[in-house]
DNA sequence: GTCTATAACGTGATAGAC
DNA sequence: GTCTATCACGTTATAGAC
């Protein structure tokens, strides 16, 4: 009886070596500055197959580009809509997962970055975002704690910028930040990996009434 | 006896007017996604004329990307090292400074951090950026302030990030955060107003024995 | 489904007249 | 210095054999 294998790179089917490969360069390089070629090399197939199962470099974009944006968007709406966890809690399960995502996937906030300057609209007119975050639980729970003068009167878009500031900047700002600081691989992702904890006591600091 | 006139584009020499229009370009689109025909059509000249005064696109960009960088430093260093003013005030304007280069000029911060993440060598080796900061003025007053007991045991790296990230954050994720909030433009603008004299109250407060 | 060869097109750069 | 016309090349996309 076969064990179930995990999936290697051989294991893919060619529609899937492609996609894996597309979101690596995409992610890397942004649109405009890569080649189908650069994917079709990565993938270690055939340049007419990426037209073949995808039928352009326009069209593979945007289901990498949407794919890539539902799994950003994914962690955060869960996080923000658990009913069951209190403010407090909630900012310390968006710094981490946040974090943990941008960790193991650290081109993500710059090609977010980058490609949506471009189609802003494209996106967010299929992503009812706008209504999804600032309707969100979180939300609710902040605004109660500020009538309840529980946390101080910041305005929960100020509140909102600086969480998410102080968390994605940082890995948008990696390469700078590497060479201003001369930091090693490894010092920058412990440094990372402390902010996780240190970013929720900030900002509990900043809520206090 | 004429007058002196403030530059308009009509009085720009031909060069000045391709250098600014690559500026205007380049900023908004980054290099890969330029094309040269764009520049001359912005600038309203011909396209050979850029080649002309500037031998290539790499060249014309060489020359806008280390004008921005230094552009962007400049003001920084500047004000991180000013013997003169207190740390207190030193945060005080290097929010003010940044936040009214960005609303002059929105685009740089992307521009910055997508270019850079292709080519950090060629720039850094350039720009001794990394002593310049770490023995900036600024730098040296905090860890002073903390050796004697002025301010948290926050590290000197940690504040840096969390200074820039407030400020420089909101600007490249500017068509984000405008969607996401549902922002008009003067909105946003007095927004980023605000946060000049909001951010250097929540860096104190983060700052406090 | 996968390959090779090539068409079709866009873009950076230059030649040469004015 | 400035223009028009054109080249040279790289890239996306497809035709057609296997």
């Amino acid at each position: 009886m076969p064990v179930k294998k995990i999936d290697s790179p051989q294991d893919l089917s060619t529609e899937a070596k492609i996609r894996a490969a597309a979101r690596t360069v995409f992610h890397k390089k942004g649109f405009a500055a890569t080649r189908t070629r650069d994917i079709a090399e990565e993938a270690g197939i055939n340049l007419a197959l990426l037209n073949y199962y995808f039928r352009s470099k326009e069209k593979l974009f945007q289901i990498i580009m949407m794919e890539t944006m539902k799994h950003f968007m994914n962690g955060m709406i869960g996080v923000f809509n658990d009913e069951k966890t209190n403010l407090e809690s909630k900012i310390q399960r968006v710094a981490i997962s946040y974090i943990d995502l941008m960790i193991k996937d650290p081109e993500i906030p710059l090609f977010i970055l980058s490609e949506i300057r471009a189609n802003v609209d494209d996106f967010f007119s299929q992503m009812p975002i706008a209504k999804v975050i600032l309707n969100s639980a979180l939300m609710r729970q902040y605004k109660k704690a500020q009538a309840d003068g529980e946390i101080s009167n910041m305005e929960p878009i100020h509140f909102l910028i600086n969480l998410m500031s102080m968390i994605v900047f940082p890995f948008a700002a990696a390469p700078m930040l590497k060479k201003v600081a001369s930091l090693t691989d490894p010092q920058y992702q412990k440094m990372m990996e402390d902010r996780k904890v240190l970013i929720p006591i900030w900002i509990n600091t900043l809520l206090k009434p």
